[in-house]
RNA sequence: GCCUGUGUGGUGGAAUUGGUAGACGCGUUGGACUCAAAAUCCAAUGGUAGCAAUACCGUGUGGGUUCGAGUCCCACCACAGGCACCA
């Protein structure tokens, strides 16, 4: 047998050498972007599951090169993150240094893969040239009004002692220490994302994402389309504004609802008589984990305003005002009309509090609960009679013309909370002056470089590490010169990622995030791999960056990607997700070194369906193996013939055709399952040309890609393959001569025979009864009809 | 609760989109080679009945459309992922 392991350092080191998978603009040439996910570069190395997707993103890049594509396949570092703060905290070093150690070995084992990338192009987040644009383009968002400093209570991590995004912190649990968050309030950047709730809504039609990725943002942004209403507030001048996507039900609202952080709680203390109450209410919120108080299920709690009282506008009755959390203060205006009758948290409070609940929509039994169908209104005054959307409409605009509202959207969608009370992040290039204001660090001082300190753990007050060294902290006012004060919070993680694809189009380039000519050039992303995880939050953030960027004129496309695939996870043995805890991960390393990376990467495109989950199982692997061990093998039986012989003409056609159509489709299990079929018919034969060799060869090189190098050096079959074209089939040839025919019988077959491929229809009703079988199922019977389908089958309907 | 998906042999999974269900691989069983084992090769392999030809059953469950349904329609069940007191 073949020393493999040989074999794959001999081809890395020759495409590494001739620089094989480098490129270049070319306006010649069609270009295809293939992006996967950066890599964070953890201390563990590779898991099988990164083996899969960058082996499905090679295979492409691969073919479409092969398909005289000019293609960018780059790979960076997205080195930014807890993980190696936390270890420089442990061993007190810097984070960059971790990060250096890490990236050696993530690379070394892609390269061990034989993945071809462009590795010129390489960089990491933490790499100063690169988050020096990084932090330019937080300036282009501060000075388009866009990023902003907000003390709003914000998730709190006690743990991590670190502010978190909504989406760091998904039902009151730390992403990252997994303990309860608490609310804290910060001053925080932020950007002001919900701005764009709708062009990033619209910007979907412009993209090819699966439609769970479009659903999954639709449901995130959350738009609602309703009316703004404003009750009065009795004894005052000032209104109480609600929003409410039901307007048409507003002669059934019979008391309002505030959420524990209203603020006219506040602005109205003294008027509220019970305010020691409320301000209990308040307290017992603010303890409250995000779980306990979005907990749907739970019994409503609340406290009456007394003192204070709303006036429901449409029939001027004096209507109470409660406190409870079951009112979110981040949706709406954080505050809402009740309408007990149709809706069942607002029966709940209702029937626990012992207030009115006015039917206006007929149907249901109201006294047992909530209806909350549709049915034609009552109880409301020029609405009765009228259906739902009907009374919305008019609803709206009697609020209107009488303005006491109008109709309003709202969304889901939240700003985006930017800042980070940690060390190892893009430093936020903002200077605070007594005099100026906030004042953005100049161009030409950027970077904002982190600085070298002895300890990076996060201050009590919750602060970063930054805020301890005075060198850092104290500067001049860019504006006046004066004595100022640095901003010591860093971004999140996702901003380094948030324009990574660009910088890949031409990451030297030092007077711009990259260079306009190559952003045309290479455009939007063609194919962009990553997991589902990130199909709300990265995939998000991402497009919001670049459509900001494009309405500045800094990058050519609005939409940064094309299509968007994702793939499914490699589990353990076991079918469980891998862990060091489970005791079910497999090392990418042992199986390069017990199977190969030809095997290895086999056996992960042939696993299953790329975008399902798939168990690990060896045996599959080894199976992988013996496969290419047997198409080395094949190097003993070569003939000296012309052309391809002649019996396999179709087979070898048909698998061109076959391969070709799967890859693109990312149907790589089938692609591979198509080359074990044509080798098996290979196999039947005594000897085989050069040329049958050779295609094999070629169609297995995007799965294989040193095994097929070597055989085709030693055979002398052609140039080395990674420079060579994809085989173009022969449309004349993909049809065998004969097929088997099948007969049915009222729809059951009842026989097989092979035919002549142009038999005509008739002929093939003919040959059809002549089969033992099927006359003995026709015989006596009533021939109703005869479905012929071309080249597939007869059906006789007998009766 | 809502929104996406998914459900096929012992197993991972195929099925040209309404036309032979189970391709290909794994596993299992039998055989060849070998002193023996490994490796390799050959054969069988959805279930039931039968010596066999063949018949019946079979793609989560129950209905339906059709000459014909894994595929389409209706209802339900189970699992996975996402969202969720969003007014």
């Amino acid at each position: 047998m073949y020393n493999f392991s040989e074999i794959e350092k001999k081809w890395q080191k020759y495409w590494d050498d001739n620089q094989s998978f480098k490129v270049e603009m070319d306006e010649n040439k069609k270009k295809f972007y293939m992006l996967v996910e950066f890599p964070y570069p953890s201390g563990v190395g590779l898991h099988v599951g990164h083996g899969r997707v960058y082996t499905a993103s090679d295979v492409q890049a691969r073919f479409k090169r092969a398909n005289n594509y000019n293609v960018l396949f780059p790979m960076g570092w997205d080195a930014f993150g807890a993980p190696a703060e936390q270890y420089a905290i442990k061993n007190h070093i810097h984070p960059s240094e971790a990060v250096q150690e890490n990236i050696k070995v993530f690379k070394g084992q892609m390269k061990s893969l034989g993945l071809a990338i462009d590795w010129s192009r390489e960089f990491a987040t933490t790499d100063p040239e690169y988050y020096k644009w990084t932090q330019w383009q937080f300036l282009q968002f501060y000075k388009a009004g866009l990023a902003y400093k907000d003390e709003k209570e914000i998730n709190w991590c006690p743990n991590c002692k670190m502010g978190l995004s909504n989406e760091d912190a998904q039902g009151g649990v730390c992403e990252r220490c997994g303990c309860q968050t608490t609310k804290k309030l910060k001053n925080q950047w932020v950007l002001r994302m919900s701005n764009y709730a709708d062009k990033l809504l619209d910007g979907l039609a412009d993209t090819e994402f699966l439609d769970k990725v479009k659903t999954a943002q639709v449901n995130w942004i959350g738009k609602s389309i309703g009316a703004s209403v404003n009750f009065k507030l009795k004894d005052t001048d000032d209104y109480l504004e609600v929003f409410t996507t039901r307007a048409d039900t507003l002669f059934g609202a019979t008391f309002m609802v505030v959420s524990p952080e209203h603020p006219y709680l506040e602005k109205y203390k003294d008027k509220i008589e019970n305010i020691d109450e409320v301000n209990k209410y308040q307290e017992e919120a603010k303890k409250k984990s995000e779980i306990e108080r979005t907990d749907a299920t739970k019994e409503k709690t609340g406290v009456k305003l007394e003192g204070l009282v709303a006036i429901n506008p449409i029939n001027n009755k004096e209507i109470p005002i409660y406190i409870s959390d079951y009112v979110l203060v981040n949706y709406g205006t954080g505050a809402i009309m009740a309408v007990p009758a149709h809706d069942e948290r607002d029966y709940a409070f209702a029937k626990k509090f012992g207030i009115d609940i006015i039917q206006v929509l007929e149907g249901g039994d109201i006294t047992k609960e909530a209806y909350i169908g549709d049915g034609v209104h009552i109880n409301s005054g020029f609405l009765d009679g009228l259906g739902k959307q009907e009374a919305i409409d008019k609803m709206i605009e009697y609020l209107e013309e009488n303005n006491i509202g109008h109709s309003q959207v709202n969304y889901r969608l939240q700003d985006w909370i930017f800042s980070r009370q940690r060390f190892w992040g893009e430093p936020i290039p903002m200077i605070y002056c007594e005099d100026c204001g906030w004042v953005p660090v100049p161009d030409e001082d950027l970077p904002v470089v982190l600085p070298n300190v002895s300890s990076y753990e996060p201050t009590d007050t919750g602060e970063s590490p930054l805020a301890n060294i005075d060198e850092f902290v104290n500067c001049k006012c860019p504006k006046c010169g004066k004595d100022a004060k640095r901003e010591t919070d860093t971004m999140p993680n996702w901003a380094g990622s948030s324009w990574y694809w660009l910088r890949y189009m031409s990451p030297k380039c030092d007077n711009a995030i990259a260079d306009m000519d190559a952003m045309k050039y290479w455009g939007k992303v063609d194919l962009y791999d990553g997991g589902m995880e990130h199909a709300t939050r990265h995939l998000l953030y991402a497009r919001f960056w670049n459509i900001f960027l494009h309405e500045q004129g800094l990058v050519p496309n609005s939409e940064p990607f094309s299509k968007r695939i994702s793939h499914g996870m490699i589990l353990g043995p076991n079918g469980e997700k891998m862990s060091k805890s489970k005791g079910n991960v497999v090392n990418p390393n042992d199986m390069i070194e017990n199977y190969g990376a030809d095997a290895l990467r086999t056996y992960e495109m042939f696993i299953g369906d790329y975008s399902k989950d798939a168990a690990w199982n060896e045996n599959g692997l080894k199976g992988c193996k013996k496969f290419l061990d047997r198409v080395w093998r094949l190097q003993e039986v070569l003939n000296d013939n012309e052309g391809y012989t002649k019996e396999l003409e179709v087979i070898i056609n048909k698998t061109i055709k076959k391969v070709s159509e799967d890859i693109e489709n990312l149907d790589y299990n089938t692609a591979v399952s198509a080359l074990m079929i044509l080798l098996n018919e290979i196999e039947k034969h005594d000897s085989i040309t050069k040329m049958d060799y050779r295609t094999l060869i070629t169609l297995l090189n995007p799965f294989a890609p040193h095994i097929t190098e070597e055989i085709n050096e030693r055979c002398s079959l052609g140039d080395t393959l990674c420079t060579s074209s994809w085989p173009i089939y022969n449309p004349d040839k993909i049809m065998d001569d004969t097929y088997e025919m099948v007969v049915q019988v009222n729809g059951k077959v009842r026989g097989k025979i092979e035919v002549s491929t142009d038999s005509s229809e008739d002929e093939m009703k003919s040959l059809a009864r002549e089969i033992d079988n099927v006359k003995t199922h026709i015989e006596g019977k009533q021939v109703v009809k005869e479905i012929v389908i071309p080249k597939k089958l007869v059906n006789i309907v007998v009766k």
